[in-house]
DNA sequence: GCGTAACCTTACGCACGAGTAGGTATGCTC
DNA sequence: GAGCATACCTACTCGTGCGTAAGGTTACGC
């Protein structure tokens, strides 16, 4: 007999790395408890006891897709963010950067913010991750301030900061379900309404990205 | 023996209510999967077949949750949306309403937008109402655009109520974690972000309620 | 060419929780 | 105070899916 093998035997790093975007393929489409571990495995190409073999239990998995999403967002975010430039340019290039990611990496997106959210085990670690950029965010408007010398209570920042990243949040989840959709545009219209204001829009003023 | 029966029997529709308080305080704390029929049961001070009997399976049981508390906070709302304010006005109602009630049905809160956004046959319906609201946000703006005799693109609305909504709910969220936080003052912050801008903030603009 | 270790499989145990069958008590109506 | 509907219970069935035991197969060192 001898069949035809049609399976190759891959490293463990591969297979690791196959199994993980099966993962976030599977949960961002089923959610966590609908997916299967069995779904997951068959995505991969590979049988059910490797996963546990090299990621462990499902709730070990999901943290690891959690862990490799996140991770990749934050280092695409982290690169556009030179700490000498004005807070406008700043906060324009951490957007395009961050819509970017986003287009590129809808189904990690959809993992990590919309099925993490409500799960009790691993709502937690999201909240941390989301701390931190809110922690960065605040601090760049903070240092904008200094510069002017003016200054602000720290509790006013921080929910400033969360709104931001809550309006940034939502127009992601927008761009995610709208495939056709340019990131570089909703980056544009994210940033007029952040920056500007609905005021300042409703009297037609207007911000345009620099010409970089 | 006759034990003192020490359960009172009562009217259906009291029931029904005890069974949703229950179903929502338990959907909240541990999200629709790992919340089991029998401690939503135990928690409304009942047995089992009762829920089943009064309110159906467990997705109709979520269902019933997600309509009480989303018809509840659009009832709220609504009392608020005066429709020949100036938009300025009408925001800031609509903010403070909405966070008000956010304050005072944090469980029900976290049902309808943690909950209910990752679990797929939940997220449509969701979605819908989240639709509506984004509607009437835009529906807001183009009214007080027109009456400045300007037009904008409906798309670039419907986007910028996106984000308005986004950063309205991620404030929510932290008005939810927060339970020393003060509604009425987080609708401030929140219409001075959305209003102004950061922008405008970062050059000492603050924009303050009105004396009403 | 042969051991050994890593890769990979099929097939199962087992717990947990949704949903139900069938029966009991209470109160309301005439 | 008989009849009937409604409120309510204990105790079960059964599917589903996580996690694993025990055994095949391919590559690689020596």
């Amino acid at each position: 007999m001898s069949t035809p093998p049609a399976f190759k035997r891959l490293p463990r790093a591969v297979r690791e790395q196959q199994m993980l975007d099966a993962a976030v393929k599977v949960f961002s489409r089923r959610g966590f408890h609908a997916a299967s571990m069995d779904e997951i495995a068959e995505d991969a190409g590979i049988s059910k006891p490797m996963v546990y073999a090299y990621l462990g239990t499902k709730e070990e998995l999901f943290v690891a897709c959690l862990h490799r999403e996140g991770t990749r967002m934050m280092h695409a975010i982290a690169g556009a963010a030179a700490p000498d430039l004005p807070a406008d340019v700043r906060l324009w290039r951490g957007l395009k950067a961050f819509f970017g990611f986003v287009g590129a990496h809808r189904d990690g997106w959809a993992v990590l913010y919309r099925q993490a959210r409500g799960e009790q085990p691993f709502a937690g670690e999201l909240a941390t991750m989301r701390a931190r950029l809110v922690e960065v965010v605040a601090g760049m408007l903070d240092h904008a301030l200094r510069t002017e010398g003016r200054e602000v209570a720290g509790t006013d920042l921080e929910v400033i900061a969360y709104a931001l990243v809550g309006a940034t949040e939502s127009l992601a989840d927008w761009l995610a379900d709208h495939p056709e959709a340019d990131p570089e545009r909703t980056a544009t219209r994210m940033m007029n309404a952040a920056w500007l204001g609905a005021g300042q829009l409703l009297h037609g003023v207007t911000w345009r990205p620099p010409s970089d």
